[in-house]
DNA sequence: TCTAACTTTGTAATCATTACAATTTTATAA
DNA sequence: TTATAAAATTGTAATGATTACAAAGTTAGA
């Protein structure tokens, strides 16, 4: 993948800390918080700042090539893989696991009265590792 | 609804500060934050403290009597309608709607391996109201 | 090369939430 | 009723994530 395109294609303009910002969010699936990125990033990018962390992933977000999630309250979550999929957080382990959800029907009739743009789905509960434990 | 008996059926010893916060809870149904209860309550209870509406949500939350919904980052909503529903936030309006969502299948294969316990939905969009405007 | 626009950075401010200790209230037993 | 212990409430201070902001650094075009 050509990050660099990538976020071209997507009118941000690509500095180095954006690249590895997204790079890591590509290659990190497993929904990093802020201080994840930082704290990872800053040996890679030793004068990195948290606030350009903050800004990138707004900009991520506001031209759409990330996604938050919030699973659980006071942490912010963020995911580059943009094709409507639930998450699943075990209680147990704390692993947050995506779910593929092709065929989600909210189908109520009270849903007909409403223009819906954004699905999000959070389950919780307990992952077979743990479950088998 | 004779809510000190609903308190004390749930191991929750009903103070004035609890029947209250409660029955704010039970006839606002619009997911009020925190603040939106301690404010309201105040000039009913002039020594209400911020701290205690937190710790007796919290205790309501513990014992199954209230959930909790997050639907914008960094503002947690509560809720006293226990039996599951997801929730349709409009960006136009603000308004949090209740959807009855009877018959959700998630039936996705991969969720096979997991033991849900909690499931979370909400949605985002424009409400009716706000579309014919 | 010069200049303007944009990015990054660090510090300080903000705001929700929690910790904690003191005070008040409640329940129980003498 | 009174004394006492346990529980609840309160206010203040601490924490921690996020944002505001201004200064410094970088980039791109004339």
């Amino acid at each position: 993948m050509d990050i660099s395109n990538h976020l071209n294609t997507n009118n941000i303009k690509p500095s180095i800390q954006r690249i590895k910002i997204f790079e890591y969010l590509h290659e990190n699936r497993n929904h990093p918080t802020v201080d994840n990125i930082y704290c990872d990033l800053s040996s890679d990018i030793p004068t990195l700042s948290k606030t350009t962390v903050y800004n990138t992933l707004k900009l991520f977000v506001e031209n759409g090539i990330t996604s938050t999630l919030t699973i659980e309250e006071n942490e912010v979550r963020y995911d580059a893989i943009m094709n409507e999929h639930a998450h699943f957080k075990c209680d147990a382990c704390g692993i947050i696991y995506d779910i593929e959800i092709g065929n989600i029907k909210l189908n109520d009739n009270q849903l007909a009265d409403f223009k819906v743009d954004e699905t999000n789905i959070h389950l919780k509960g307990k992952c077979k590792k743990c479950l088998t434990k």
